[in-house]
DNA sequence: ATACTTTTTTAAGTAATTTTGAAGAGTTTG
DNA sequence: CAAACTCTTCAAAATTACTTAAAAAAGTAT
């Protein structure tokens, strides 16, 4: 994910840098107002974080211009305390949350993240555990960028399995799980669906992605990616 | 497209519900803050339209409480012009946009699309999905550059299903958020209509628009284009 | 108002898919 | 090796969706 940062305390957009980038995202930070509508323009971001007292080119002017050109990445803008005010202004001119200065850090990366999720129509994550993916919106589950149709319980099974990957699920557990209460105890329906998954996810049977524990369970083998 | 409306003045709640009724949406309307938080609490809405000069609970609190429970659909409020300054402590509370009374119809029209397509992550107008297209605003719907007629409901369980393109869309949702409260629910109307839609957008059945995952829902397969 | 048209809803029959339990084969463990 | 557990297969049973047609409701025009 690549956030443009514009900020023109050296201090501050240093520190916010670095701890962006501690999270493993892409930052390019610019000094003004000119420089950042610059980066703006040319380049595409998940979010651009924004200082509002910015030199050269108003952090307001700045948004309305990205806006004007039909750039339409989440914008959070930063202001000083003593001008909060300001961010009415910032809001109206089509930026997406606001954040008051000092602030935690916490609390920027929370926002980020919140705005780069909405942005992109996602209100879940996609679970990785690669090379199986699965997408709860969409409900889409591939295998090494293959699409593999579920059923409606082959697919809950699978959800729960991934959440839960590396742990070791009781059948008992599992049935909990997918079925509403009280479902009958006496089935071997949990192997008939582990069984139908296996060959599903992994026909050639070299992944062993789900792995037996004799008397305990099952487990997912694989690592989840993110 | 299900429209939550909070207003206390009995003639602009009509008003304004009838008009968003012509634009095929579903409209809920409540008369005071408490009604208000009773029906966004309750039930699944796109966009909601809060009156900030509410009796028994004021449209701020109704927000704040509304935002708490972590409803998180769009709100849009409307304030009196002499109370206009209210709308930053709307915004503060986690509203997303406001309308000045009076205000033109075609203004809110466009808000609330405007809204609904950026919660659901569309950037554009017009919702396209090649070689399908859909425009809310004259609600005309082409594909392959022909125009299709479509009935109301039948316009209203597309515009929902190309909203949430690509997510799998339940029986139960669909219903929700196309009819108001309380709607049979033991009926297979849902059925009925996408039969229809997958026959008139798409006669030669060589696209296959509407997936069906059993047990599960609908999907709109068809990708954004913009 | 009344007749006519269109749309929506219901209902019922049909088709298709999924779930499930049972039974036998296969494995592991003590 | 015997007991316990798991795997595999299969088809009956259950569920779910599709399709059609006609009744009911809503909307228009006369």
């Amino acid at each position: 994910m690549r956030i443009l940062l514009i900020e023109d305390e050296v201090h501050l957009r240093q520190q916010i840098s670095e701890q962006l980038q501690q999270q493993e995202l892409t930052v390019d930070s610019a000094a003004d107002g000119e420089e950042g509508l610059y980066y703006g323009l040319e380049y595409a971001y998940d979010v651009a974080i924004i200082d509002l007292g910015l030199p050269k080119l108003s952090g307001i002017e700045l948004i309305e211009q990205l806006r004007a050109a039909n750039k339409d990445f989440p914008i959070l803008i930063l202001t000083a305390r003593s001008r909060w005010q300001d961010k009415v202004e910032g809001l109206e001119a089509g930026a997406d949350d606001y954040l008051v200065k000092p602030f935690h850090f916490e609390e920027l990366s929370a926002r980020i993240n919140a705005l780069a999720r909405r942005a992109s129509g996602w209100s879940n994550a996609v679970l990785r555990c690669d090379p199986i993916s699965l997408n709860p919106t969409s409900q889409e589950v591939m295998s090494n960028d293959k699409n593999i149709d579920l059923t409606a319980y082959e697919y809950r099974l699978l959800h729960y399995m991934m959440l839960h990957a590396g742990e070791v699920l009781s059948k008992t557990e599992l049935t909990d799980h997918i079925y509403e209460q009280d479902h009958d105890r006496d089935s071997n329906v949990i192997e008939v669906f582990i069984k139908r998954l296996r060959n599903k996810l992994d026909p050639e049977k070299s992944l062993n992605v789900i792995e037996t524990l004799r008397g305990r369970g099952y487990r997912f083998t694989l690592a989840r990616a993110n």
